[in-house]
DNA sequence: CCCCCCCC
């Protein structure tokens, strides 16, 4: 038994009415070029009919309709189907956002019902194609101005199944012609059913993050640009303005502020860089406009947050962007700490984070976040973006593009004081960060010499970290001290200035004194306890390793400042000093650096 | 067109 088409549904729907649950033919279908290679999940434009009418759809991407793909394989193309459909009509383009089969290709022969002619808008004459209504006026959004007035509901009927929440009804169709009014409202669609195919198209969405202006300079070029993210009820998506939109639209952007913004860019999303669950993002273009809404639309919401529970954490792919929310149960001291790469110092804090899944977690904050956190009242931290690594087994770092909240009014962050409050805080939890100064945990990558020649560790742009065993072959003492500014952790070196008196010129200070420090070159062997056995005479994987301060007078058992005594004072005694050190052993953790 | 986000 073949069920009923919804005759006349193709044309109603473009043409501005609703229609719960129709029920459509799909009498074609074509995989479209992925949009996003590196991503598995295919796209595909089904052509539908209503008996009457033919006209091309795409399948939203982010739903779990994907699954609905398996029962028509491109290679069955031309069989027809019949599904009972929930559907999405926005500017021009139908985007199905729930389907049903309620009829197989088997049970009408596989032939197409009645005799559906490609649907050419409203007025048939001369309309080459669905989307040949281009050539019609669009909404002005510099004249347009919200009123407040509703435009068609597109009620759909089931919600998108999604961590989401439901998919609101408070979009609207534009572009066909028939009911767009000059001065009207700027009419909107939603996020979720933004894609590169469809080039016009306004979105109504707030603004919940706002980046800095930032520059970069590389062999493709330089310029400046910040980026933004942006969220309505069907979800998120990050945008970037690179240069001239930089300059347009910076100062017009408020965080929080909801705005109408019409056409742009959409190219696929690398995920590796954000959390934000889209597929695209947007980059300005030219033709982008952003018009501030007047009044506060409440029913576009705030940052959304998907959160993973600490225990999840563990299970989850560490170099990955995670939403997480916590207790703040205690927090370190703020440290500085210098950036190898720019010589920069900057503020570094960390803090443990725990849930109701009975885990603890190291987060380290930065900068101002850093210097101003105060977790003696056991604040609940929300952060969406927070960079998950692998670092003592798993551990978090808030990134500049990071949503930080401290103590935020949604129900999850009072659930979770709650807990802590009334029996989190006396509870003994199991961390997944190995603590600070801790040699061993399951996580250590202990390596000898060889093996890190063959695993090429140090040939990439960030630095490896690896623990060995190695017995100290070599010290060399030459140039081994300078005299170092003595202001607390400056540790510069001073010149003397032949009055007994040393210029800093990082502190730009004179002093009366200098502190000795050491800058330490050992030759060591690195060993595990089963390679030692057999390559103990072998030197080949001796290897030059560079100490600081610290770690050098562990090795030498003498302080600085004594030793640089010493070396005025005896020097066979200074020279002692280093022979001992041969052949004793330690247990090194390591880094190599990348990119040498 | 960025995608650096630091330290152990």
């Amino acid at each position: 038994m073949a069920a009923q088409l919804s005759a006349g549904a193709i044309a109603a729907i473009m043409e501005g009415d609703k229609r719960d649950k129709p029920t459509f033919q799909i009498v074609a279908c074509k995989k479209m070029v992925a949009a996003n290679p590196s991503k598995p999940g295919d796209r595909y434009r089904l052509l539908l009919s209503d008996g009457n009418h033919n006209c091309s759809v795409m399948l939203a991407t982010q739903l779990e309709l994907q699954s609905h793909i398996k029962l028509f394989p491109p290679k069955s193309c031309d069989s027809s189907y019949q599904l009972h459909l929930y559907i999405h009509c926005s500017y021009q383009v139908i985007v199905i956002l729930d389907a049903t089969v309620v009829a197989s290709a088997d049970s009408v022969n596989n032939e197409i019902i009645g005799n559906p002619k490609l649907y050419q808008g409203s007025s048939t004459s001369n309309q080459p194609t669905p989307q040949g209504n281009q050539s019609r006026p669009v909404p002005n959004n510099k004249m347009a101005s919200p009123s407040g007035k509703q435009g068609f509901q597109s009620n759909i009927q089931s919600p998108v199944p999604s961590s989401k929440g439901s998919f609101g009804g408070n979009f609207s169709r534009v572009g066909t012609g028939l009911n767009n009014n000059m001065g009207s409202p700027p009419k909107s669609q939603p996020i979720s059913s933004l894609t590169p195919y469809q080039n016009r198209w306004t979105i109504k969405v707030r603004v919940t993050n706002k980046s800095d202006i930032r520059t970069w300079s590389n062999s493709r070029g330089e310029g400046k640009l910040f980026s933004m993210d942006l969220v309505d009820q069907s979800g998120e998506i990050r945008a970037t303005a690179f240069k001239d939109q930089v300059d347009k639209f910076y100062d017009v952007v408020e965080k929080g502020k909801v705005y109408f913004l019409s056409k742009g860019t959409l190219k696929p999303a690398n995920k590796q860089y954000t959390s934000i669950q889209n597929d695209y993002e947007l980059t300005f273009n030219s033709e982008t406009t952003m018009m501030p809404c007047e009044e506060e639309d409440s029913t576009i919401p705030n940052v959304q947050f998907d959160f993973r529970s600490i225990t999840q954490l563990q299970d989850t792919n560490p170099d990955t962007m995670v939403d997480v929310i916590g207790v703040a149960k205690t927090a370190g001291e703020v440290q500085k700490v210098t950036i190898k790469s720019s010589s920069r110092e900057v503020s570094k804090r960390d803090v443990s984070l725990v849930d109701d899944s009975g885990k603890v977690v190291n987060m380290t904050l930065w900068g101002k976040e850093a210097e101003g956190f105060d977790a003696s009242v056991h604040p609940v931290v929300a952060v969406k973006g927070a960079r998950l690594s692998s670092f003592g087994g798993r551990s978090l770092s808030v990134l500049m593009s990071s949503i930080f909240q401290i103590n935020p009014d949604i129900p999850r962050a009072h659930a979770l004081k709650g807990w802590y409050d009334s029996e989190g805080c006396r509870q003994e939890l199991q961390s997944i960060s190995e603590s600070r100064g801790m040699g061993g945990g399951g996580s250590t990558n202990w390596c000898t010499f060889k093996e890190v020649q063959e695993q090429n560790l140090g040939s990439g742009e960030k630095p490896d970290y690896f623990t060995a065993k190695a017995t100290i072959l070599f010290a060399k003492k030459e140039n081994s001290m300078y005299m170092a500014c003595p202001s607390e952790s400056c540790n510069k070196k001073v010149i003397e200035n032949g009055d007994g008196t040393f210029r800093c010129e990082k502190c730009n200070k004179d002093y009366t004194e200098f502190q000795h420090r050491l800058l330490r070159r050992f030759a060591v062997f690195a060993t595990l306890d089963e390679y030692v056995k057999c390559n103990v005479a072998d030197l080949t994987d001796n290897q030059w390793i560079t100490c600081f301060q610290e770690t050098a007078e562990a090795i030498l058992g003498k302080n600085a400042n004594s030793l640089g005594a010493l070396r005025e004072q005896d020097d066979a005694a200074f020279n002692q000093v280093f022979q001992d050190a041969v052949f004793s052993d330690f247990i090194f953790k390591m880094r190599l650096d990348g990119d040498m």
